[in-house]
DNA sequence: GGCCATTTAGTTGTGTGCAATTTAATTGTG
DNA sequence: CACAATTAAATTGCACACAACTAAATGGCC
């Protein structure tokens, strides 16, 4: 086997394209790495604490709403919220006005936890190492970037 | 200082936490929304993708090298790489040195890919509206996040 | 009123991610 | 050399994501 690669690496944009999406990707996972440690004392998964986030905010939701809120379909919420119904979190209960819809409700337990759920948010920014500004200032910057993608990916399918 | 009592919480630090954790999770899922489209034409997931980028640069590696890289163990990366053996990309071969090592490396179709992926980066970068440095500025950012994290996750883990 | 397109959840199938376990090979130690 | 500890892959089980599809309910439009 020769010790060279197939082509010159100067000006590589694969490895370009390599390090942006690795970045994203890791620092992704790695977050969520830290979420499940912090979370297995609630019981929650990463995303399970994300549909809460969303329900100890504004209460009940119908499915649709829920979803457009974490870009979510009902593809991934609804096994998701089946299991926070059997953990006694929610409750998921056709609306009487429109009965294509589902609403989710928090049960006591569930609105309970939103108190051991402050101290949540600390540990993580304990954690990253970083302060409040930094923090604003990366996620307005992911915002833009994922502003950007969604209108792409958008334009790309006609 | 005392709380108000039901709704309105201290200085909200759940919806804090939802920005940073929501904006991280989004901007990683519509970036994989916006590769899926475009690798679509190689017949490639995004996991594979970064797979056969780190591939393309080293030619050929053990599957835990190759874990290293993409911070994947065997329980993620032994499946995916059968479908790149079933699609033809790579071979897959016990080291003769090490019969616990499995080596995995391209095939020419594997190899002859890479020319078609040249394109990607390019329709990448288009997609995020971002140019070089701010792409660069970003990747750091988020690549001392995730040192951050790590060290963070192994401290609590004792 | 009757019919059809749309909307809303749910289901199915594929592909990750990761913890935990298993199997086989290698290494370290007496 | 024997044998326990370690290491590398693979496997199993669970939980997302997402595309594609189904089923039920609603709303328009004539």
């Amino acid at each position: 086997m020769t010790t060279t690669p197939a082509a010159a690496p100067t000006t590589d944009w694969l490895r370009l394209d390599q390090q942006i999406c690795f970045s994203l990707n890791a620092a992704s996972r790695a977050f969520g790495g830290v979420y499940r440690v912090i979370l297995k004392d609630l019981g929650l998964t990463y995303p399970q604490y994300l549909v809460m986030l969303v329900l100890w905010e504004h209460g009940e939701l119908p499915v649709k709403k829920l979803g457009e809120h974490l870009r979510l379909d009902s593809g991934t919420l609804s096994p998701l919220l089946k299991r926070l119904e059997t953990a006694g979190l929610v409750r998921r209960e056709r609306s009487a006005r429109d009965e294509r819809s589902v609403e989710v409700r928090l049960t006591d337990e569930g609105v309970a936890l939103r108190e051991r759920a402050l101290q949540v948010p600390r540990r993580i920014m304990g954690a990253t190492g970083f302060d409040i500004d930094e923090i604003r200032a990366l996620r307005e910057r992911l915002d833009e970037l994922t502003g950007a993608l969604d209108s792409a990916t958008l334009e790309q399918q006609p």
